[in-house]
DNA sequence: CCGATATGCAACTAAACAGTTGCATGTCGC
DNA sequence: GCGACATGCAACTGTTTAGTTGCATATCGG
């Protein structure tokens, strides 16, 4: 069960790499606050061109963070939370191990060991 | 109190980005098992050089997420779990927010107007 | 059918970055 | 002082990637 293997986590490599490019990060925020919507919509107000969208999107769909269906002429892209929910489960594991380790390290210098 | 301004998470990119890396993470694994800890130690078995380390140390010291201090001939580094906090809030903030969209956007397509 | 809208595919450019090697500096133990 | 250990600094290489432009394809409304 250690963060890399546990619970889903496997890939949190580029699950946060998807999610640490601020373009990326203003595709993910404008869905979180507009919900399912199409590629000419994020573009719009996005400052870099439909394809750069376009690209991101496909970036973050391969995370599993984001995914999207043609209806119609338009394709409409929206959030899976999961894995953001994952992502939070492994910064929260770190985070913990991080305590523990701390406390082990008090003991022994303490002198319990 | 937007996720890219509200509580601390102004930079949120440049967070995920620091996390966004293998060998970074590998890092952050690391230490958060094995408590504070050298370049020299957490070097070995990283399967990369000493300099790429550093390197990486110096990327997640700049995201705020570690912190080191020379000690004699060694260089100690270790977590700074309050950035670990800051990401998973972000993720929540992100993940309520789509909960919201979801939730108008069912009223809207139920006829609440 | 026709114009407008929305997207997909491909090639190109420029910049960022991970990783390396080589050398220099400073510290510990004797 | 001397050898061993630990780190810092700098230059170089190869790869990845964000962003662009140009063209092709498919759908909607009349």
């Amino acid at each position: 069960m250690s963060p890399r293997s546990g619970a889903g986590l496997a890939r949190a490599g580029p699950l946060f790499s998807a999610l640490g490019d601020e373009t990326r990060l203003g595709v993910v925020a404008r869905l979180s606050a507009g919900g399912p919507q199409s590629i000419a919509r994020l573009t719009a107000g996005s400052g870099v061109t439909r394809q750069s969208v376009t690209r991101h999107l496909s970036v973050l769909a391969g995370a599993g963070l984001v995914r999207g269906a043609r209806r119609g002429r338009e394709s409409i892209w929206e959030l899976d939370p999961k894995r953001l929910d994952d992502a939070s489960l492994w910064l929260e594991q770190i985070s913990k191990r991080w305590d523990e380790a701390l406390g082990r390290l008090k003991s022994f210098v303490e002198g319990d060991g």
